[in-house]
DNA sequence: TTAGCATGCTTGACAAACTTAGCATAATGA
DNA sequence: TCATTATGCTAAGTTTGTCAAGCATGCTAA
């Protein structure tokens, strides 16, 4: 899956606009929709950064998918679980409150249950 | 200390010119001089990588003076811009590590699609 | 001295990232 | 119907990474 396809996918998932995005990073439509349709090569590792925070996914896999090397997966099909990195102790992880902003306590509630009710099925 | 003075020891350092350099990376030398007194601003990813790979350094280490974002790596100077950063909810909530402990990628992305469901349900 | 070469640097050109302005279409409301 | 607004996209322009060619200086040898 390209880049493109990735990051329109993401941004539909969040039931965004372009320009939503783009009020909350600062990139302009026009270029997103052209990162979205496939027409830029070399997206500004700056750029990917900002689109990670803003769709709550992790930077390495926007810099992998834009064909930049990644060290932490230099040459290799292993997939580090992002789970793992986040739970490390040390460093300054970035906050989970990025990846799950602005939940109500209610909603937390939902989320909880449709994760018991997600591995529920994925232990069939 | 800046990406090209960094650039411009390590390369001394070795006794390496700029053209044998541009031998082994395929960088030409003219850009490998602008890269060292500091006239690039934002240099691509694959080219810091084939430098790292050149002085057998850390491509991390190439991306952070250059001032792009680095993935959360141990002593990363980068600080994460933040804007989209919730200030954190006063009281005795739990930390969201415990309420959303060792979720994978997959789980992640999941539970956000399904967040912006229940918000889209809820304005309606 | 002069010739020749090595080295760092500059110049000019090109391609591509990125922006601003605006178009085309669809949906909504008066 | 007509006006307005929202949305994705395109066109044109600016900026800048990157390269090929060549300049300026210094060094070594004849």
């Amino acid at each position: 899956m390209s880049l493109g396809t990735y990051l329109r996918a993401l941004r539909e998932s969040r039931q965004l606009t372009l320009r939503a995005v783009q009020e909350k990073c600062g990139i302009s439509n026009a270029y997103l929709s052209q990162l979205e349709t496939g027409k830029i090569r070399r997206p500004s590792p700056s750029g990917l950064y900002k689109l990670s925070e803003v769709y709550a996914v992790s930077y390495d896999e926007l810099m992998k998918r834009a064909g930049y090397p990644v060290p932490a997966t230099e040459g290799s099909d292993f997939v580090a679980p992002t789970a793992n990195v986040r739970s490390r102790r040390s460093g300054q992880d970035s906050p989970l409150e990025v990846r799950f902003p602005d939940i109500t306590p209610d909603e937390e509630e939902s989320l909880l249950e449709y994760l018991a009710f997600l591995r529920s099925r994925r232990n069939k």
